[in-house]
RNA sequence: GGGCGUAUAGCUCAGUUGGCUAGAGCGCAGCUCUGAUAAAGCUGAGGUCCUUGGUUCGAAUCCAAGUACGCCCA
C-alpha cells in the first residue's frame, strides 16, 4: 500500500532522498544500459570553463541539456552524456594570477612557466570536481568523474609520483597525475571532456594542417588594444568589460605644410604620444573647411569649418556620457570652442574655405621629424614591400575615406576634421595604411615603452602622465603646440589591472577567411531556435563582417600553435614556404631534429613543447615553434572532432556526427563558439575539388540558444557588489526542481528574472552529501538569503499543487485500500468527467511529444500548468464525494474515479520526468513501486508515454469547456444577486443551441452541485425572462459591406425590437439601412441578453443562464444546514483530525429556524461530518461562536470514543 | 555613426493572416468557496496599446517619421 502523503511540502528535503536513491541504486547507469545500442540521439555539449564554481546562471543551459536528454533517453535512444570543461586560455590564467599574486608577465616567467602551468591545470581540475558536484546537484545526468578523483589529479599535478584514480567506466588507473590528465574524457574511459587534453589539442593541430594545406595560415601585423602590465593584446570582448571615463590631456597642434610659409593643418588627438608616429593626416574631401588667420603670429590654420564655433562636448557636459555613473568629472571645465581658443590668443580673421578634396595631396612636416624612426626606410617594424617609403616621406594630406558601411572616417565634430594618421598606433589608422600604402611606425614594446630609434623618449611610458608633459613641452619648444585641455572621455582600461590600454602594433598569427561563404552555406543548413532570435541572420551577418581570424596570443596556458618558423629574421614571414603547420605529434615526432626527449612524457604546452625543433621537409632548414598560444575558440569549436573520435575512434565518430543538438546562452557565441564550431567542421570536412555538400559539414543540426538570467529587477547579478546568486544558495534554498521549471518554462529569447540575494542576511545550508550544515560555500563565501517571487510563484502554482493532488489521491486510497492493479473499469464506462481528464491527458502527452522535439519546452509547459491547474480545481474539486463515499466493494462508479486519478497522476509524473525530475521520482516511487515491484525502478527508466487515440475525444474539452462557461456565469449571477454559494436555489434555466443544450445537460451534475442549485432547465430560449440586444459582427460584415458598415451597425441598435428575432433560429433577416436593404445572417450578429425580471441572467459564448433568486422557506432552512455543516468542518480541521476521524457534535442554539433546520436536516448533518451525535448543551467555554444563517450560535466538537 | 530588436494594466508579459467591449499571471479591494491545497472561484478598480502622420469600411497589429530603452557593429 501507498505511503501515507505528508502535505507539509519541503521540496528541498526530498530532493536530497532522491539524489542518494539514484547514487545508491545506480539508476543513471541502469538507463544508459537499458538504451545502449540503439538509436542514438547526439548531443554535443558547449564547454564550461573550469574556472570557478557554477552560479545560479549556468543551471539555465544545463537545464536545458538535462531535460532534452532526459526526454529522448525515455524514448529509448541512444546517448553519450559527456559534459565538457573549458580548461586553456586567459580566464585561467587571470585566475591563477590572482591567486598567487603574479601581477606581470614577467613574475611569470620568473616563477617559472611550468609551475605556472601547473598551476593551471591543478585549478582547471579544482574546478572541475566542484562543478561536477554542483551539476550532480542539479540533477543533471551525465557521464561525471569521481569529483574525488579529480581532486587527486589536482593535487598530483606537476609531481611524478603516480597517482590511482577510478575512471567513470569503473577502471582504475595508475600512472603520473599528468600523464592521466592528457587523457581525461576518452572513450575506453569514459567522463568529461577537457579541452586541455591532449587528443583535443592535437584535433585542433589536425584542423590547422588542413588550413595551411589550403593556404589559409599567415602572419600578419595588427593593431591591437594592449595592457603594458599584462603584456598581452585584448580581444574586443575584453576591452568592452573594462571602458571606463577618464580624463586626458588632449592637445591641439599644428602641421607646417611644406612649401607654403606659417601655413598649418591644425590636428588634434587625446594621446600625445601617438603624434611621435604620426605619418600622414586625413580629411573628408566632401567637408568645407575653413582657411583662418591668427592674428597673434598671422600663422595661417586649415580645419573644418563647422568645427570653427563647434561646441565640443556639449552634451556629455550636460548629462554625462551614457551610464549614470559617467557624469561629467568634477573640475573639469567646459570645453572652448576653437574660435574661443583662437579669440583668447588674440584673435582670429577667416580667409575664406574651401573643399577637403582641395587639401589632399599637400606635403607637411611632421611634429617628430627628427626621431630616427621617421626616417627608417619601410617603416619600423620594417615592411620589406614599403622599402622606398619612410614616415617622412609619407606625411601628406590623405582622404580618410569610408568604412565598409560607408560612413566616412573623418567627420567635423570633437576634433579638427583633419584627422593625425598613425598607422603604427591605431586600429583604423592600421586599415587606412594598409590601404593608402603608408608605412607603419609601431612605437611600443610590450610593457608599452617606447622602443629603440625615439630619441628621449625611448624607454618612457605611452600612459604615464608625464610622457604626456614631454610630448607638451617637445611640441612647444618646436612652436607647435596650439593648446593643451582637460578632456574627458570614455577609454578603453584593462579590466585585471585597471591599466589604460593602448593600441600597439603586434604580429600575430591568422587565419585568412576568405572561404567565409563555405561556412555561410553550412550555417544555412542548420535549424536556429528560437526562431524569433532569428540566429542564421544573426550568424551570417557576423560571417559577412568578420575580419580573419587571429589565432595568437601571446601568453602561456593554452594550445602550444603547431606553427615552427626559420630563425632567420630575414625571412618574410608571410611566405608559406618560410613557416611550418605540424599536423600531429606524430608528425612532429618525424621532422624533430632537437628536444624530444625532453618535450616526451609531457602535454603539448608550454614551456615543454617550446625547445622542440624540427627540419622542415622541403628547405631542410631547422626551424623553432613561435612561443604564442592558441585564442580559446579553437579548443572549443574542435569539439565536434576531437571528442567524438574523429582521429582516433572513426566508427564512433561516423555514429554520433553531427550531434541533433547543441545549446548555450547566446550573446557572444554567434561570434565565439557557434563561429568556431562552424567554421572548424567547414575546414575539417573540406574535401577539395569534390567537396562535401554543406549539409555533410554541419557539426549540430539544431541550436538553442537562450538569453541571460537577472536578478528580480532585472539587472545584471554582479559577485562584486554580493547580487550574484551562488549555485547552492539557490539549490537549498528554493530547490532544484522549482528552478527547473522556471528555466524550462521562460522564453530563451527573453532575459530570466530569476530572484533577489541578500548579502546583508547570511543563512545556513544542508549541502546534499555534507554531514554538517554549511555556513559558506567550499571557496569561503558567505551564503545568504535568496528570494525569488517567480520562483515562489512557480512552486505555488505547479509543484505545490500537482503535490497536493497526489497527497490527496494517495491519502484517499490508503483508506479504501485501492489496488491500482485490480481489474479496470472499462473507460467508456466510465462518468464523462473522468473521460474528460483522460482525454485532456492525451492531448498533453501529445503537447509534449511535439513540443519536447521542437525544443520547445516552454510550450509544452505552459499546457502542463493548465493541465494540473484543471486536475486540482476542476477534476479533484468535482469529484471529491466520489473519493469520500463509506467503503463499498461494488462501487464502480468511486473505483472509476481512483482510477482515474491514478492513471492521470503516474503519466503526468513520466510526462514532467525530464523537467521536474526529483518531484516526480518521489511520486512514481510510491504510486507505482510501492505496489509493483515489478515495474521499472524509477521514473527515468519508464518509457515516455505514447497517446491513447481511443480516449482523445476533442468534443469532451468543448463540452466541459462548456458547462465552465455555465458555472461562471452561474457565480457572476450569484454574487450580483447576493446570494452565497451554500444557500440553495431552485432552478437554472438555460438556453443555446440544441447541441450545446445536449453537451451541457451531459454535465448537469458537475453544475448543479458546484452551483448549489436545485433543478436545472433546458429551454429553447429565455424570451419570458430576458430581451436579447444584437451587435454586429465586425469581422464577418466588414468584408461584405465595407464601407456601409457603421451605417448598419447604427441601424442594429435602434431597429424595432423583434425584428432580428430569427436570426436567433438561423434564419437571415432583411435590415433597411438608408433605404437600402442588407441581408443579415445568424454569424453577422452578436446576441446578447440585458434585462431580467425576478431572476438574474446572463450570457457568454451562445449560451444564457438565468437563475431565479427566489427563496423559500425550505431552500433558507437547508442553507442553514449547509452553514452548519461547513462551521463543524472547519472545527475538525482546526482540531487537526485525521480524516476517517468520528466526532459528536454539540451547540447551545436557541433560535427557532436553527433548531428546526437541525432537527430536519440531522442525519445529513451527521453524514457530511461524520458525527455520531448532533446533541443540545449548555455551551461550554471550548465552545465556538459561529455564524449559521443569520444568527450566531455556540458550537464544539468532541471526538467520538 | 550604422544595423537589429523592443515599447500593451502598478509589476511580468500574451495578443495568431488587420475585425467582438484589448487579455493572462502577480499585486490591490470586496464577496464566495474549502472534510487535499500554502489553494480556488466571482466581481471590481486599474490602459493615451510610446508619439505623430499615412493605408483601410476598420489599426495594438501594416507603412513612414520621431522618441526612449536594449543588443550587435564601428
Amino acid at each position: 500500500m501507498f505511503d501515507k502523503v505528508s502535505t507539509d511540502t519541503s521540496f528541498v528535503a526530498g530532493e536530497h532522498t532522491v539524489l542518494a536513491f539514484w547514487r545508491d541504486q545506480q539508476i543513471f547507469d541502469k538507463l544508459r544500459s537499458q538504451n545502449r545500442g540503439r538509436q542514438p540521439w547526439s548531443f554535443l555539449d558547449g564547454p564550461i570553463t573550469a574556472n570557478n564554481p557554477m552560479g545560479v546562471h549556468h543551471a539555465w543551459g544545463r537545464t536545458y541539456k538535462d531535460a532534452y536528454q532526459r526526454f529522448w533517453a525515455m524514448n529509448g535512444r541512444e546517448l553519450r552524456y559527456q559534459n565538457g570543461f573549458d580548461c586553456q586560455g586567459l580566464w585561467v590564467e587571470v585566475e591563477v594570477e590572482k591567486e598567487m599574486n603574479l601581477g606581470t608577465k614577467n613574475a611569470i616567467s620568473a616563477l617559472g612557466i611550468d609551475q605556472f602551468v601547473y598551476s593551471c591545470k591543478k585549478r582547471v581540475l579544482k574546478f572541475a570536481a566542484r562543478q561536477t558536484e554542483q551539476s550532480v546537484r542539479l540533477g543533471y545526468w551525465m557521464d561525471w568523474d569521481d569529483p574525488q578523483s579529480l581532486r587527486t589529479l589536482s593535487a598530483g599535478v606537476g609531481s611524478d609520483k603516480p597517482v590511482t584514480i577510478k575512471t567513470p567506466i569503473g577502471t582504475s588507473v595508475t600512472d603520473a597525475a599528468e600523464k592521466i590528465v592528457a587523457k581525461l574524457g576518452n572513450p575506453e574511459w569514459g567522463g568529461s571532456y577537457f579541452t586541455f587534453s591532449t587528443e583535443n589539442n592535437e584535433t585542433i593541430w589536425t584542423f590547422l594542417k588542413k588550413c595551411f594545406q589550403r593556404g589559409k595560415i599567415y602572419r600578419g601585423h595588427d593593431v591591437m588594444p594592449w595592457s603594458g602590465r599584462g603584456g598581452s593584446a585584448y580581444s574586443q570582448m575584453e576591452v568592452a568589460e573594462g571602458r571606463k571615463l577618464t580624463t586626458h590631456k588632449s592637445v591641439f597642434v599644428r602641421f607646417p605644410l611644406r612649401g607654403r610659409e606659417n601655413e598649418y593643418l591644425l590636428v588634434w588627438t587625446t594621446t600625445p604620444w601617438t603624434l611621435t608616429s604620426n605619418v600622414a593626416a586625413a580629411v573628408n574631401p566632401q567637408l568645407e573647411y575653413v582657411k583662418l588667420q591668427a592674428k597673434r603670429d598671422s600663422a595661417v590654420y586649415y580645419f573644418a569649418k563647422e568645427n570653427l564655433e563647434f561646441q565640443r562636448l556639449a552634451k556629455e557636459f550636460k548629462e554625462g556620457f551614457g551610464r549614470p555613473e559617467w557624469t561629467w568629472p568634477t573640475g573639469v571645465p567646459k570645453l572652448k570652442t576653437i574660435a574661443q581658443i583662437f579669440k583668447e590668443q588674440g584673435g582670429y580673421e577667416v580667409l575664406g574655405t574651401l573643399k577637403g578634396s582641395e587639401l589632399i595631396g599637400l606635403e607637411y612636416n611632421g611634429p617628430f621629424d627628427d626621431l630616427p624612426a621617421q626616417h627608417q626606410p619601410g617603416g619600423l617594424p620594417k615592411d620589406d614591400n614599403l622599402l622606398s617609403a619612410t614616415g617622412i616621406s609619407c606625411h601628406r594630406v590623405v582622404d580618410g575615406g569610408r568604412d565598409n558601411e560607408g560612413t566616412a572616417l573623418v567627420v567635423a565634430g570633437e576634433g579638427t576634421g583633419i584627422v593625425h594618421i598613425a598607422p603604427g598606433c591605431g586600429d583604423v589608422d592600421h586599415v587606412l595604411g594598409k590601404t593608402l600604402g603608408l608605412v607603419a611606425i609601431a612605437p611600443l614594446a610590450e610593457d608599452s615603452s617606447f622602443v629603440e630609434g625615439f630619441g628621449a623618449f625611448t624607454g618612457k611610458v605611452a600612459t604615464d602622465r608625464q610622457t604626456a608633459e614631454f610630448v607638451f613641452e617637445e611640441l612647444k619648444k618646436k612652436g607647435l603646440l596650439v593648446n593643451v585641455e582637460e578632456y574627458p572621455h570614455i577609454y578603453p582600461h584593462c579590466w585585471r589591472t585597471g591599466d589604460e590600454l593602448v593600441f600597439r602594433l603586434v604580429d600575430e598569427w591568422f587565419i585568412k577567411m576568405d572561404w567565409r561563404q563555405e561556412i555561410m552555406d553550412v550555417a544555412k543548413t542548420i535549424n536556429w531556435l528560437p526562431e524569433s532570435v532569428d540566429g542564421l541572420a544573426r550568424e551570417l551577418e557576423w560571417l559577412t563582417n568578420m575580419r580573419d581570424w587571429m589565432i595568437s596570443k601571446k601568453r602561456f596556458w593554452g594550445l602550444a600553435l603547431p606553427i615552427w618558423v626559420d630563425q632567420d629574421p630575414s625571412i618574410e614571414w608571410s611566405d608559406s614556404n618560410k613557416f611550418f603547420v605540424v599536423g600531429s605529434l606524430k608528425e612532429l615526432k618525424e621532422l624533430e631534429v632537437e628536444g624530444w626527449n625532453d618535450f616526451d612524457g609531457h602535454t603539448p604546452h608550454r614551456p615543454w613543447i617550446d625547445g622542440v625543433k624540427i627540419k622542415h621537409p622541403q628547405t631542410g632548414k631547422v626551424m623553432t615553434r613561435i612561443p604564442d598560444v592558441g585564442n580559446p575558440w579553437l579548443d572549443a569549436g574542435i569539439v565536434a572532432f576531437s571528442t567524438l573520435g574523429f582521429n582516433t575512434h572513426p566508427e564512433m565518430w561516423k555514429k554520433w556526427y553531427p550531434a541533433d543538438f547543441v545549446t548555450e546562452c547566446f550573446p557572444g557565441q554567434f561570434r565565439n563558439w557557434f563561429y568556431a564550431l562552424l567554421s572548424m567542421s567547414t575546414m575539417m570536412r573540406y574535401e577539395g575539388e569534390a567537396d562535401a555538400e554543406p549539409l555533410d559539414k554541419r557539426p549540430f543540426k539544431t541550436l538553442l540558444g537562450h538569453r541571460l538570467v537577472m536578478n528580480e529587477q532585472g539587472q545584471p547579478m554582479h559577485k562584486s557588489d554580493g547580487t550574484a546568486i551562488w549555485f547552492e544558495e539557490a539549490a537549498e534554498q528554493i530547490g532544484v526542481d522549482t528552478i527547473r521549471w522556471m528555466y524550462l518554462a521562460q522564453n530563451p529569447a527573453q532575459d530570466l528574472r530569476f530572484g533577489t540575494r541578500h548579502p546583508d542576511k547570511p543563512v545556513t545550508l544542508q549541502f546534499f552529501g555534507a554531514d554538517k550544515p554549511a555556513v559558506q560555500t567550499d571557496e569561503g563565501a558567505a551564503l545568504c538569503l535568496v528570494t525569488s517571487k517567480p520562483a515562489d510563484e512557480t512552486r505555488r502554482q505547479n509543484l505545490i499543487t500537482l503535490w497536493n493532488t497526489y497527497a490527496f489521491f494517495v491519502n484517499y486510497a490508503r483508506l479504501d485500500d485501492f489496488n491500482p492493479l485490480a481489474e479496470q473499469v472499462p473507460v467508456g464506462e466510465r462518468p464523462e468527467i473522468d473521460r474528460w481528464i483522460l482525454s485532456n491527458l492525451q492531448s498533453l502527452i501529445a503537447t509534449a511529444r511535439d513540443e519536447f522535439s521542437a525544443y520547445n519546452t516552454q510550450g509544452f509547459l505552459k499546457e502542463a500548468s493548465r493541465f494540473i491547474d484543471d486536475l486540482s480545481n476542476w477534476y479533484v474539486r468535482r469529484n471529491r464525494r466520489r473519493f469520500w463515499r463509506s467503503r463499498d466493494a461494488g462501487d464502480r462508479d468511486k473505483l472509476a474515479a481512483y482510477q482515474t486519478l491514478y492513471t492521470v497522476l503516474v503519466q503526468l509524473c513520466k510526462l514532467l520526468a525530464p523537467v521536474i525530475p526529483f518531484v516526480t521520482e518521489q511520486m512514481y516511487q510510491n504510486l507505482v513501486r510501492k505496489v509493483d515491484a515489478s515495474a521499472p525502478e524509477s521514473v527515468h527508466l519508464c518509457e515516455y508515454p505514447q497517446v491513447d487515440p481511443a480516449q482523445l475525444d476533442e468534443g469532451l474539452s468543448e463540452r466541459m469547456a462548456l458547462a465552465q462557461v455555465v458555472v461562471k456565469l452561474g457565480h457572476g449571477l450569484r454574487e450580483k444577486a447576493n446570494q452565497r454559494v451554500r444557500q440553495p436555489l431552485a432552478e437554472l434555466r438555460l438556453a443555446s443551441s440544441p447541441h450545446q443544450r445536449a453537451a451541457i445537460m451531459n454535465l448537469v451534475d458537475v453544475i448543479r452541485d458546484e452551483l448549489n442549485i436545485k433543478q436545472i432547465t433546458a429551454c429553447e430560449d429565455l424570451d419570458e425572462l430576458v430581451t436579447y440586444v444584437y451587435k454586429p459582427n465586425q469581422k464577418s460584415l466588414g468584408p461584405k459591406y465595407g464601407k456601409s458598415l457603421g451605417a448598419i451597425s447604427k441601424a442594429l441598435s435602434i431597429l424595432p425590437p423583434g425584428l432580428l428575432d430569427p436570426l436567433r433560429k438561423g434564419v437571415p433577416v432583411a435590415v433597411p439601412v438608408d433605404g437600402a436593404e442588407f441581408v443579415l445572417t445568424p454569424e453577422d450578429v452578436f446576441i446578447s441578453t440585458v434585462q431580467a425580471a425576478d431572476w438574474a441572467c446572463a450570457d457568454e459564448d451562445g449560451v444564457q443562464i438565468a437563475i431565479s433568486t427566489k427563496l423559500t422557506p425550505e431552500l433558507l432552512q437547508e442553507g442553514i444546514a449547509r452553514d452548519f455543516v461547513r462551521q463543524v468542518q472547519q472545527l475538525r480541521k482546526e482540531a487537526d483530525l485525521e480524516i476517517e476521524q468520528r466526532i459528536q457534535i454539540l451547540h447551545a442554539a436557541t433560535d427557532a429556524d436553527v433548531l428546526a433546520a437541525l432537527k430536519f436536516w440531522g442525519d445529513y448533518i451527521r453524514e457530511e461530518t461524520l458525527a455520531d451525535s448532533l446533541e443540545a448543551a449548555p455551551t461550554v467555554a471550548s465552545a465556538k461562536s459561529v455564524l449559521v444563517g443569520a444568527v450566531e450560535i455556540p458550537l464544539w466538537i468532541e471526538r467520538a470514543k
